[in-house]
DNA sequence: AGGAGTCCGTTGCATATGCAACCATGGAGG
DNA sequence: CCTCCATGGTTGCATATGCAACGGACTCCT
């Protein structure tokens, strides 16, 4: 268990001692949940957030229709929830449920913010990190408005291009393959497959399979 | 400058002399501007976020081809930068104008989590403030890519209006113009407004004005 | 009254894109 | 070697939508 919060972002930079000392603080509460059980349920309350020790667990959303949506994965030594409990929402517009037998820690707000009474140091810590995982999901979300929120499949792929090579330099590799690249551009994979080739026809980019460069 | 303190989002639930007492250990870092000079500029790490005192400012993207995008405005009251501060990005990808002649106070990270000397408890209250104003806007962020993922219009309409549904009841004010909407939903305002007569017309949904209802 | 400005609906047209279907390639595993 | 499966390129077609232009309703100001 430790090793895993050593990988989670919100125990970034802390040492086992440290997470010992501060589970303490934390109460460690634990819980095992069953494949395809609920953790949360939408349009309960948040009270906690969840750290995935073990296992799978799925955010998603069910559809007026009766379908179910995948908003997302979640994979040991995330978090999940955060974002509902620090806004201090009482009606949740999504589920969590285990895709696999799963353990989960659970923290309340009150437990992460509080300076506990052993005055430990590593709170500080703690809160710098919560504070870093909403505010990377943050930008996250802002560069991905900002390419889908181009009009044309072509302008989504130079802004998202356009970035990638910011951050990586001429010649680059990106972590998708064209059906999640497709989704995450919210195109048709089929549709962004043409305009991908137009643009390697028409000089401006060259790629093969997930290297690309922008000309 | 108290007065506008008590309306910012960061200084939630706080009276004036508990502001008065949490300045002195934030620094009390204020600085005029000029109108058009720049607060933060692209290129630049993020070393404190601001809160606006008096003025107008706004966040900014210079485009590849000279243009500029205007991202948000900021009213009094409103923290700008916390994003880019809590995430440590050492390379800021907009820049901050003043858009008239502004009164800033700046905040570093360190200040806003840092367990003062005075030990003053309103700290931890701060703290919580940072941590709701990042998760709302997550939040925010969620849903409006939740209703831009949908592919046609009348779906991201139609997703759009289930959520203030949900949130006003059965007959609800949309806070945004026709034109608003369109740049919210990233469409055209013509092919929107198109849309919105069709699903009058079908008999899907009523409106006048602002005021709309779903059958 | 007249003029300017804002907001919103309407329409004709060109086209970008979703959709469905099919094929090629390459890797994994028997 | 063969089969299965995942990935991704291609294409025909229908259509949703961006774009540009215009007009009506309304407010505000002189």
């Amino acid at each position: 268990m430790i090793e895993i919060l050593q990988k989670s972002p919100l125990f970034r930079r802390m040492d086992a001692g440290e997470i010992q000392h501060i589970l303490r603080c934390l109460g460690n509460h634990r819980k095992q949940y069953r494949r395809q059980e609920y953790i949360f349920l939408e349009g309960e309350p948040a009270p906690r957030f969840g750290i995935l020790l073990s296992g799978a667990v799925q955010i998603i959303k069910e559809t007026k229709a009766g379908g179910r949506i995948l908003i997302s994965q979640i994979f040991p030594g995330d978090a999940f929830g955060l974002s509902y409990v620090c806004a201090g929402v009482s009606y949740l517009p999504i589920s969590v449920q285990a895709a696999d037998r799963s353990e989960i820690l659970f923290i309340e707000l009150e437990q992460l913010v509080q300076t506990c009474q052993n005055a430990c140091r590593f709170h500080v810590d703690m809160i710098k990190n919560a504070l870093r995982l909403l505010a990377e999901k943050n930008l996250f979300l802002d560069s991905r408005l900002y390419y889908i929120s181009h009009k044309t499949i072509r302008e989504r792929l130079q802004s998202y291009l356009e970035d990638q090579e910011a951050r990586q330099g001429k010649e680059f590799d990106i972590p998708l393959n064209r059906e999640e690249l497709a989704d995450f551009l919210c195109a048709d994979r089929s549709a962004l497959s043409r305009e991908l080739g137009r643009m390697k026809q028409e000089g401006i980019i060259d790629y093969h399979k997930n290297s690309f460069r922008i000309l």
